[in-house]
DNA sequence: TACGTTTGTGTAATCGATTGCATGATTTGA
DNA sequence: TCAAATCATGCAATCGATTACACAAACGTA
């Protein structure tokens, strides 16, 4: 039962104040080098530790940061924490993890959590695009908590966000498809009330257009992130008149799916179809028919986001930082698209 | 830029003591119940938040708890703190996550870290069995700071745990394996400083002493949990003049790059070599040839986990509680070891 | 009426660290 | 040698909520 010695025990111990007890052990150049040298040692002797909860309370800031991500235990996000973790902890920060579940009161009961818990910042990859959940970010942005989305942001004046060129990664899919030789390719897109999906979504139709293909409607599908969705969604392409030779899918395991049900139709991959995912699960690499995908960097997202909130903290003059960064997709070619060695 | 309202403008408002403020808000008997009601209506109308900092420091509970992994970005750890999380949410606590990268000192200091910021209580899965982290575990006690571990445990009295029954699913996995007409069976082994891969290479043992087969330690081969090592070290087997018919490995990923080099090797699986993983990760339910494996309920774990947690908290008695709950090993049969199609 | 109880509130201390202001001691400069 | 400047330290308030103790008012009872 090892008592906690506070800068009262060590004051009372040296006969001095625990004001010149605060003030020595905060290298204050107002207080003796002898007496700092005096108290630290003291201090050390004590095995005394700073009671981060008196700190917090009266500087107000409880050196802890909110993430919330709608969950946790997937490669994509898992990473993207890791990141935030590993750039935070050095500079004494704490994370705190919070998951939505996609559920939008999920996201607000959650906000909510963490302004309670007085936290420095909150770092949020948001569930969609909806008007609900607007009004509680405003209070946190009134509450002057700095925020910041990753990944799946909202267009807000004056808040940063970290978030991978969509359009652009959309676009480099689709082209690869068509350089394959593909000329009828069909996607199976997100919830286009989120972003990311929808500037997949566009980037994939000025790749078409930019390569002299018609786009053409029937062809692009709504999937849900799952193997299931993947799979029925791509029998359904399959029954159309012309059915296409190539898939790009939002979602990785939606284009696992894809390929099961290809598989099942007995359709050649990569020679009759080409797929192409998104996400760079590590399941796509491993697969027997490696997947191609879309690399999104999510260590680096979790890091450029960390690092984002500590230069914001740091800013201490008085206008408000705004940065949007977009980081680079990267394709990774595997056999579910290759040609070459055909 | 909002104003936070304390307990002291909700009393200067009603002209009343902040001590009735605060009594009122907490529901004290002693409190009339129309000043209850009163201050309940105006700490709403105000938008009166809780200062948790202020109560953190007060009563000494910071409301947070520190969960420590090796990594947060694989399938197992990262749904075993969803299953926390769900369970702490709900009762008003926030974890916060540290990663050890299997690294010692990084162990330690997480620890530090984590008693620093003065949180409620600890979960832990060790990265080793070494002796160097067994002091900083009994320093937590000490502290009295309620710690628990989970799948990767040390035995210490008085210390709570919720592992699985590691011997039990090396035996069964193992066991499998004959009953598929399996005779020489390797082993894929962990680090064997660490209880949850000695109870595996025992259950191995014990399936094959029940069974009438001779132990062959040439057949015991330790692997790191990748997929490179996983193909060397069958690589390696395969080259021996008894070469076996069969891998129970106690990590997926290297059961992956077994199965990758049997592929290579053109050795047919199941039909004449069987492969068991351990883990349950996602993709070997997603490969071609999926993989058996051995599934630990991650998410039942941290539940658990959690549940173990509240309970010592909630234990008002003088004793102290210690709680070893050893969850049940599922075998997952898939591809890699069903012979019964064939 | 007088006295003991109950009820409802207020006063002030507490948790531990920080910091503006005051103060006493020492040094500097003229 | 004395005023001014500098230095080192102490005092006390502060952050916001809780709670032991005190106390006044209201009530009941003989």
């Amino acid at each position: 039962m090892s008592e906690k010695t506070t800068i009262y025990d060590i004051a009372k111990e040296l006969n001095i104040s625990a004001a010149t007890v605060s003030r020595a052990l905060n290298n204050n150049p107002k207080i003796s080098e002898s007496t700092i040298k005096l108290v630290m040692d003291t201090a050390a002797k004590m095995n005394y530790k700073q009671n981060r909860l008196a700190l917090a309370l009266r500087s107000g800031k409880s050196g802890n940061i909110g993430v919330i991500v709608p969950r946790i235990n997937t490669n994509f996000f898992g990473s993207v924490i890791r990141g935030i973790e590993e750039e935070l902890h050095p500079n004494k920060y704490n994370v705190i993890i919070c998951q939505t579940h996609e559920d939008e009161s999920r996201e607000i009961e959650n906000i909510n959590t963490l302004l309670d818990a007085q936290v420095d910042g909150i770092m949020i990859s948001i569930t969609n695009e909806s008007k609900k959940n607007e009004k509680i970010i405003h209070r946190v942005l009134e509450k002057n908590v700095p925020l910041i989305f990753f990944d799946r942001k909202k267009n807000i004046d004056g808040v940063s966000s970290i978030t991978i060129d969509d359009f652009k990664a959309g676009y480099i899919a689709t082209k690869h498809l068509i350089d394959q030789g593909c000329k009828k390719i069909a996607h199976l897109c997100g919830d286009q009330s989120l972003e990311i999906y929808e500037n997949r979504f566009k980037g994939y139709q000025k790749a078409l257009l930019d390569n002299g293909i018609t786009f053409d409607e029937t062809y692009v599908i709504q999937s849900k992130s799952n193997i299931e969705d993947g799979i029925s969604v791509t029998n359904k392409l399959l029954q159309l008149k012309t059915p296409p030779d190539a898939i790009f899918s939002a979602s990785d395991f939606a284009a696992l799916g894809a390929i099961q049900e290809l598989k099942a139709q007995g359709i050649q991959i990569p020679k009759d179809f080409c797929v192409v995912g998104f996400g760079n699960e590590p399941f796509t690499k491993f697969m027997e028919l490696s997947i191609s995908t879309i690399d999104q960097s999510p260590l680096e997202m979790g890091k450029m986001t960390a690092k984002v909130f500590l230069e914001q903290m740091n800013n201490t003059e008085d206008f408000k930082m705004e940065k949007k960064i977009v980081l680079n997709p990267i394709l990774h070619i595997r056999k579910s698209s290759s040609r070459q060695n055909l």
